[in-house]
This record gives C-alpha cells, structure tokens and sequence, in this order.
DNA sequence: AATGAATGAGGTTTCATTCAT
DNA sequence: GATGAATGAAACCTCATTCAT
C-alpha cells in the first residue's frame, strides 16, 4: 500500500505557469465529473487542461495531490459562503440563524453539484475530505456563536453540541441528495431540520408559541 | 466509465463450491482489512482464499461483484443485529428504546471495525454501501416504532423522522470514528445523541416531567 | 536512488511457462546485442521473446532482475568451461596449466562475444557482474592447484597469489579485446601473459633452465 | 541507440561564464557521488550547481557531454600525479620506481574515492572512461622508463610490457578496492604486486643480486 | 547570458480478465 | 470444476531537452 505524494510540487511563480496550474485544476475538476474518480487518469487531466503531461507532473507529483487540491478549493468557497453567512447575521437570534445555517447547507449542493457529489461520493475518504476543512471551520464559528448565546440554550457543552449538529445536519443534506432528492424542495424537511438542531438545543423553533420572546432578539 | 457487471455468475450448488465461495469471500476480507480497497487486486484475493484466480472467476465475474457480496454480507449482519434488539424490546419506552438503539449503533463499529471503516471510508459510494441496506431496513421498522408510538410524540411524519434520525444517528457514529474516537467511551457523548433524539421527538429524557418513568438519567 | 527487485518472481513449473521464461531470456540477449544496456528495455526485450509484456513481469519484476539472470547464465556457461579444463587436466604441470587456461581465458571472449561486451562494458557494475562469478569459482579451483603444487612455486601465499593472477589474466583479456584487438592472434601476447604468471610464481617458462623440461620452451 | 553529442557546445570566455561552467561540474561530481550514474539527471546537476538548467545546456549539450568532462578532469588529476611521481623520480631503480608506482597506483582510490567509484564502476564503458586517458598517459612514459632501463630487464618488448604491467596493476588496485578491501592496508598486497611486476621484468625485487641497492627488502 | 516553464516520447509496472489445459 | 499462464490496455511518472522570455 503506497501513499502517494499529495503536497503539491512547486508553486508557480511567474504568471505563464500561474495559468498554467489553473488550467490544470480546471481540467482536473473537468475529468472528475465527467468520468468520476476512478476514471480520472492524470493523462485524461493533462489532455482537458490542454496542457502536457510533464507539465502537469511539474505542479502535482500525482493523481491525489490533483485531486486534493481540487477538494480543497472547493472546500475552501463552501466555507467561505459560509462563512460569510455567519458573520453577517451575527446579531440573528438562534432560530433564526439555524434557518440561515440550515438552508445554505442544503443550497450548497446547487454550486457545482457535480463536481461536489463526485468528491463527497466517490474520493476514498481516506484522503482528507473538502468536507473535512469546512467542518472544521464551521465548527469554530459555530461553537463560538453557541458559546455567546449560552444562557439561551440548554445544553452541556457547547463546542460538543457544535459539533453534533454541524455533523448531524450536513450528513442529512448529503443523505437527502443521494437518497431523497425529492424532498430538496420540500419546506417539510427543512422544517424538520430545523426542528432537530433547535429543540436539541433546547430552543423552541417557533418562539412564538412559548413566549412572547425574551433573551434572544436583545443581544 | 464502464459498468461492471456484479451478480454473482453462479450460485454454488455443490458442497464443494460453496466452501469455495465462502473462502473467497473470507479471503476478500483479508485483503481488504490488510491492502484496501484500492489495493486489493482480483490476484490478491484469490491468493489469500487459496484459490486459483480462474475459480474466483467463475463464481464473481468482476472486483466490484466481490466487494459488493462482502458488503451485502456485512450489512446484513448488522441489519440482523439492530432489528434483533428492536424486535426483542419492542415493548420498550421511547426514551428505552433510543437508548438501546444508540449504543448499538456506536457498538457496530466494534465488530470487525476494520472491515467495517474499509467499507465505510473507501469504497466508492456510487456502488450501492452495505450501510444502505441496513439503513434501509431499520427505515421500516423504526418507522414502524414510531408510527405505533406516535400519541407520545410531537411529530408530523414519523416516517420522515425515522429517515432522518437514522441518517443522523449513523452519520455521528461515523463521524466520531474517523474524527473523535477518544469520545466513544465518554457517556457524555451517547447522553447528547440521546437528547437530540429525544427533543427532536419531542420526548424528554427526563422522563420524570412527563411521566413517573425513570432510570434513564443515571447514565 | 532505488534498488529494484532482483529476484525472480517465481519460478516456472509447467513447461509451457519454461519455455516462456527461455524465450524471455533469449529476448533479453538479442536486444542487449542490439540495443546495449540503456536501450534495453522491457518492452523491447517483451516484444523481441515474442511474449506479452505482462508475462515478462511475471517472472521478471524488473529489468536489472532481466540482466543479471542473463549474466548469470553467461557466467555460469564460462566458469563450466574453465572448470572442465581445469579438471580435465588436472595431472598437468604448472607452465602447462597456466598456458591452457591463459589461451582458455583469451578465447572466452569469442564465445558471445558481442553479448559478453555488453555485459562487461556496459552493465554498471554495481549489480553483480557476471564474470565475479567466474572469477570467484575459478578462484577456488586455482588455489586449490596452487595449493597442490605449492612445492614447485615460490609464494607465500597461494590463495593470495591465485586472487592476484586471476584478476590479473582476466582484466588483461579484456582490455586486449576493448584496446588492442589486433593483439588477439599475436603468440607474443599469449607468450608474455604466461611470464607475467609463471615468473610470478617463481616457476620458469622455459623449465629447462630449472628442470630436465619438455614441451614448453619452443613457442 | 543514439550517440548524443559530447564535444561541449561553446568554450566560456567571459570569467562569469567560466565560473559558472565550474560550478556545473562541481554540481556535477556531487550529484554523480551522492545518487550515482543513473540517479543524475540533469536537472538535479543543476539543482545542485544553483543554475539553471538552460544555462547548463548552454555549455554542455548532453547528460553525456557533462560527465565525460567530469571523468576528463578527474582522469587528468590522477594523470598528472603519476606523471609527476615518474619525472620527480626519474633516475630511481626498476624495483624502486615499480614500489613508488603500485602505491601510487594504490592510493589514487583515496583521492576523492567516492566520485572515483562512480565513475570506474557504474559509467558504462562505451563511453570512454577516464582510466582511459590516465593509462594512455602512463603507458608512453612507463614504456619509455622500462626501453630506457632496457639492459637491467629480461624483456621483449618493452612497450608491450609496459601496456601489460599497467593494464594488470591497475585492474588489480580496483579488484582490491572492490572485492578485499581489507587488503589495501596490508604489505603483504603490496609485496606480492610488486613480485608481480619485477619477476615479470625480470629483475628480482631484492635488488641485492643485481646491485648495492638496499632498503626494499624489509616491507 | 541566463532563466525556468513547457514538452512528450517512452520508460516501468499493474491488474482485471481470458482461456487452454 | 479447477488451474494458473498469458494477456495487453492503460496507469503513473521521469527526464533530457527546447525555447520564449
């Protein structure tokens, strides 16, 4: 069992080889949803990104550091987006960023949702996932956003519960996707997403119901 | 991408081929366990059931068909086990219930962990999992649960709650595997998927608030 | 820097796979005669045995493994043959022997020749070459004649002096056939190479002057 | 089989080119001693030479080009000693050069050894290698030592024995180095060299018998 | 003069699969 | 039924060399 070289090679310094490296994991995200993981010969990249084979070799000493990079690169946007999202409506109550957190992870299987089923589905998770990155990111927001509405929730621990959910939540968006893409459309699901996290949380997801707000909407 | 074909040639009528087939199955474990998936070659196989490569051919007509039999073997382990613990218990209370039902599921990844995060982690997901088949099947029956316990639970649709904690359940479990195994001794871990369970359904995990049941809080 | 496997992948026990071994073997000497060392390669050696590259993988896991089964083949041909003079005449005296194996050494150089340049010139010496073979199964047969003889010789050590003629007479032989071909037929050559090992050994070409002589003194 | 060119490409007449012409081939020797003849490529020879591997193809034109230089300047360093020793010692005895030379000869191994290895032992020989023009060297001069010192020898043909005594002596030191390296230390080595080559020329190597000389004896 | 990005033929090797025995 | 020798497409990757900058 080989492990296979995945840091990239040299990083490009002048623009000529610049382009040269996009080109490559243009390519490389080209082959991937054309012809899966399997099917993805680092030939097949060479050829797509137009450019030739020692070429390819000159920026990534194999086929899992092409496709690594790919991954973290999407990785990276969904995180970013994210993110983003987080930041922005740092002042939202819980239910309302779950609803936010909750339908963007369910969207962002419509960027480039090919190229994202073929990485989730088909790359051996040995190798580090894209996913992996944005878990990890999401989870510190997350866990620090928990943290600071604490007195609102009812829960242990809150970088645990982070954890949980961020998990619980974004294994659902991938189980609807493969199994149930009906239901994407569906408000029901999302309805019962959100119910999980906030009831988890201790959190009644329509506040209406049990108060006439308190706490949250304040900070 | 080719589609290789996966039904098993012929079945094994013989006392003879039988053996046969269970050595090369027992053998495609090994190599899995050992090598991975990418690493476990038709010549490995046969090598390790002790068996000429021809005979292998004669019973599975590709790799995929090899793999695909050890994960349907597998999956049906665990789909015995989990529907033997609901069937055994079916009297059980809802909070009961989940309890067993959660450390089952973190318990399956100690038989044969290996084979199993083989499975899990490296074969491609467009090759239909074993997990899918157990998946599937404590869809029904735990959907069944809810259905026949429905007046003690705030649910619009058991079924759609069944499907997603299910896949929430399963996800986690993986998910502590590969990213959090010190926590699977923790109580604390199995108590917050309990909760999230529970909330969810709107039971408590304290019973007591709700009804005189008891025992489940001393965990 | 790595070291490929030299060792044979497995032997041949049908006669079918014998027989592609031989002609695996007989490929590798026709493409090193034509093409030298660096310009052959599996493929051409595959293709020139008339055999599918993949059974030459099968027996042979490298190329290095191709040539040094080659060598040793070569070697073990021109040590019989040394080791047939040797014995055959083993009453002979000294300036006998001596002559015998010096024109034995000068003549093995046209059995093969083309091949025997290629594996003496061009194989990096490295890998064990085919003539440490012959040399060191000669060395014994030698030092053991000196031994026997060690009355007549004036040494103080006959396997030392055994080691030094046979390098010597080797080395000599070669560089004649790559500098000074056309020395090959000249008696001079020959008449001077047995001075350089009688008078080293304190034995007399012309033994008239030490003993009542036959033979030798009339070259 | 191609023949690349060798002849280097342009002479550098500008200091900054010489130096870096310099700086090639010492990357060069370090690159041959640290990952041998096959593992030194040129990229890596520039690499290590810190230019860039345009500039390297500006003076030599060919993987073979460089170390033919390397092995030129090598040869030319060892040449050069010998010479030096023979001149120096012009008017000493046949049994006192021939001590001065086989030691000489002996020692050559331990001026940069390493890169003498590489380049006696794993660059083929079509190439011809820097013994080559050390030995063509010594041979005029060894030769017209022994046509001067013609009457103190049993010989011949002075510059027959000449080529033999070299070619034998040298092959002999590498053998040593080679296969007994333990040896090198030891007299007895060098006393039986040198019986090889005075009983050969026909003069004893205790000079006693022939003249007042004295001192060899006792080593 | 120097650079280093780009090239691509061709090398070695694996492995799923077939088929004569 | 079983065997295992044989196949060959195709994978990965290197490296001497060129050439635009």
């Amino acid at each position: 069992m080989k492990k296979p070289r995945t840091i990239p090679r040299k990083a490009p310094t002048q623009a000529r080889a610049r382009a040269t490296v996009d080109a490559i994991l243009a390519g490389t995200e080209k082959v991937l949803i054309k012809h899966g993981y399997e099917g993805a010969s680092t030939n097949r990249v060479a050829a797509a990104a137009g450019v030739s084979i020692g070429s390819l070799y000159q920026y990534f000493p194999s086929k899992e550091a092409l496709v690594l990079a790919v991954m973290e690169r999407h990785g990276e946007k969904l995180a970013q987006t994210m993110e983003a999202e987080l930041v922005a409506h740092a002042e939202a109550s819980v239910p309302e960023m779950t609803r936010r957190l909750v339908r963007h992870m369910l969207q962002m299987h419509l960027v480039e949702p090919k190229l994202h089923r073929v990485l989730v589905e088909q790359v051996p998770r040995i190798r580090r996932t894209c996913m992996d990155v944005v878990k990890e990111r999401l989870n510190r927001l997350v866990a620090a956003y928990l943290d600071a509405h604490g007195s609102e929730l009812d829960t242990d621990d809150p970088a645990l519960a982070a954890w949980l959910l961020i998990n619980a939540v974004e294994s659902l968006t991938h189980a609807v996707v493969l199994e149930r893409p009906e239901l994407l459309a569906s408000p029901q699901l999302e309805r019962n997403i959100n119910q999980l996290v906030l009831r988890y949380l201790g959190v009644s997801a329509r506040p209406a119901r049990n108060a006439p707000a308190r706490a949250a909407q304040l900070e």
